[in-house]
DNA sequence: GTCTATAACGAGATAGAC
DNA sequence: GTCTATCTCGTTATAGAC
């Protein structure tokens, strides 16, 4: 049986940390010296629980797409319809950005030519899984006539993934969550089912 | 007069060189060191012409922002319609992500909490004039005809250029361009002007 | 304008005590 | 599991010769 995470274990507290300037600042923004003085560690500690960079950057990813799938099963058992589902998508995002964060592979993927091949791959892996899922609910909203795309569901996903990405990079450095609201509002408006051009009544 | 740039200033050479790791592997992905290497130049040398790592950035940033503002208004003259514009400034992008590049503020946008506040203003400064330059493209595509859009010109500006910034930050990963052009296609043809839905025949 | 040399610092990582 | 101490290397930057 789980304990309640009443203190969470170092580990965890190193990754949250961790994830936070990775978010903020970029994987070669940050170092083991800054986690170390925000949590009173030596960096040696930190060494014990994540051996080399490149381990913590893995973990890094690891965890994120995990909370990310779990976050995405949460919309497949409570949305009630797959707009509702692209909502909740949205509000994913929008919540990264008002924690001042970019999306940890969004900031990976920019410097993807930096990261070791591991981290790389992980980053693709997570985008691939991000296109699955949406591309899967665009084809559901179809079917059940609540959305409409001219597009192959493959492709409306990654339109969808691509310009919020854009969206989170673009306004952050504005420090502005309505920049980001006004696109993510237009990306989702325009898979409305309007009645005048919907396939058969 | 001017003279032909047979052999390029060493200044300018290493605004080149420097210009390509920053969009490569980003500000914090490359140091004076590799600069100097590839021209066979001592750092001190480097220090002469761009006295620190932030003036070099802010120098970046400025003839990036001229050479781009240059080839938008190269496609105001050449160009014959709104939409040829677009058509352009897509190409812009492309040509940056067939260089395998990220856009140079884009790149630096996802770290621009690492950046002298200088730089960081440069940054948003150049997405200001391409929204704007979008704007009023947008607004002539409008009031030609040949465009048709429900938001204003500036937010469409804002979803025009988010949404470009995004390809290209997903697509690089995959070293596929035509990600980035699904995308962009999608980008420009729901800005067309059709006949059923557009105003007064 | 470019060099050698070096300063001053911070990075990632390791050894070994506790 | 965490520490101190240390290593090695790379970083930005400067001094002063050529």
């Amino acid at each position: 049986m789980k304990e309640l995470p009443v203190e969470a274990g170092t580990a965890t507290q190193v990754l949250d940390v961790a994830e936070r300037l990775v978010q903020t600042r970029g994987f070669n923004g940050f170092s083991y010296a800054d986690v170390a003085a925000e949590l009173n560690l030596s960096k040696a500690a930190l060494h014990y629980h994540f051996a080399s960079k490149a381990d913590l950057g893995q973990a890094l990813i690891a965890r994120y797409s995990e909370h990310f799938g779990a976050a995405l099963d949460a919309l497949d058992i409570g949305a009630e319809c797959a707009r509702a589902k692209l909502d909740g998508y949205v509000e994913l995002y929008e919540g990264v950005l008002r924690d001042e964060r970019m999306c940890l592979c969004g900031m990976l993927a920019a410097e993807h030519e930096t990261l070791p091949a591991a981290m790389r791959d992980a980053v693709v892996a997570f985008f691939d899984f991000n296109e699955v899922w949406l591309s899967n609910v665009l084809e559901q909203g179809k079917r059940e006539g609540d959305l409409q795309f001219a597009e192959s569901a493959m492709v409306r996903a990654r339109i969808l993934m691509g310009g919020l990405e854009g969206a989170l990079l673009v306004a952050r450095p504005y420090a502005d969550v309505s920049r980001f609201q006004q696109i993510a509002l237009h990306l989702i408006q325009e898979l409305e089912a309007h009645p005048s051009t919907a396939r058969n009544g």
